[in-house]
DNA sequence: AAGACGGTCAACCGCATCACG
DNA sequence: ACGTGATGCGGTTGACCGTCT
């Protein structure tokens, strides 16, 4: 990680903005004296009204500045340092999981930001996807051979779905989940607001790619309320068997291709799931409004 | 030695959602 | 129900730095 100090005195970028196009607001790389008086700030008078912060703590930036600088850097429990080669592998997993959802992401590893993560994965791991054939927006083969395409491209069937009643950062998701025969297949995680379920299919944030589908927001399928322990044991559980049939795509296609880590949870996986195939197919957003071009239908087989 | 090139990452931008009156 | 300000998110930009030629 590159000291910020050696960019503190950079010039600063000059593009005026609805938020910074003020007279007399600072624009570009922080100085540690800035740094200084905003950690000092927050930590006596905490998060929030980010609006009003700079002008409390004399500093001489919006709002929205401040509070990057805040979560991306200056927050304690933020992790400097190079992505531990498990923390590529868990972002390698989220990511196909969730898509291009950096936050949630970024949520599910302690001390890594969005922007770290999102940087990360634009600079190095979707090219070294790329590097070894597999679309880094759809974690499918670029070029797939057809039996390890029959793997990906399982059929999703909708017969008898179990939801997942899930919260985490106190919103709430729902993931359903349907198992048919020996193909358990998540057709659907979603997420919406606690109290705008109906809203849930609005806006949401880019699927990159993904094969998405979305159920619309459908209370009659929710039971109660969950917990961050219920996400965090369905999430890994996910994980585990994502890992397993993405080594599968990834061992068809490059037999040899396997590292030491991901073979010990191959391992794992195939002793949890007495060998059936496992197939995980999550579903995101965008997709689902018909405003990207991903391509995807409008969620599952009714 | 120096310019070109590419990688990295902090910061900015626009937009959507939330909260509240 | 509606308007508005605050907040959060993902995409993009551009400066810095190391390596290559």
């Amino acid at each position: 990680m590159r000291n910020i100090s050696s960019r503190t005195s950079t010039k600063s970028k000059s593009i005026p903005t609805p938020c910074c196009s003020k007279v007399g607001i600072k624009k570009g790389p922080w100085t540690p004296e800035e740094d200084e008086l905003l950690a000092n700030y927050v930590k006596k008078e905490g998060e929030g009204r980010w609006r009003t912060l700079p002008k409390r703590a004399g500093l001489l930036r919006c709002g929205k500045s401040c509070r990057l600088r805040w979560m991306n850097y200056l927050r304690p429990s933020v992790k400097r340092g190079r992505i531990a080669p498990d923390e590529e592998d868990l972002i390698l997993r989220l990511h196909r999981l969730l898509g291009n959802r950096w936050s949630l992401i970024a949520g599910r590893i302690p001390g890594r930001t969005d922007n770290e993560i999102k940087n990360y994965w634009n600079t190095c791991l979707s090219k070294k996807l790329i590097g070894q054939g597999i679309d880094p927006r759809t974690h499918k083969p670029l070029n797939p051979i057809p039996n390890s395409s029959e793997i990906a491209n399982a059929p999703i069937q909708n017969s008898n779905p179990s939801s997942f009643p899930l919260e985490e950062d106190g919103k709430v998701y729902r993931a359903v989940a349907t198992r048919v025969s020996e193909n358990f297949t998540v057709t659907n995680l979603d997420q919406f607001p606690n109290q705008v379920v109906g809203d849930a299919t609005k806006n949401r944030p880019n699927c990159d790619g993904f094969d998405m589908g979305l159920q619309s927001g459908n209370e009659e399928d929710f039971i109660g309320n969950g917990n961050d322990d219920t996400f965090s044991s369905f999430l890994d559980s996910l994980l585990n068997e994502n890992v397993f049939v993405y080594q599968q795509q990834q061992q068809l296609q490059q037999p040899n291709m396997l590292e030491p880590s991901c073979q010990t949870m191959v391992s794992s996986s195939q002793v949890f799931n007495h060998g059936h195939i496992w197939e995980t197919e999550v579903t995101s957003s965008r997709a689902a409004l018909g405003t990207d071009n991903c391509g995807a239908s409008n969620g599952r087989p009714a």
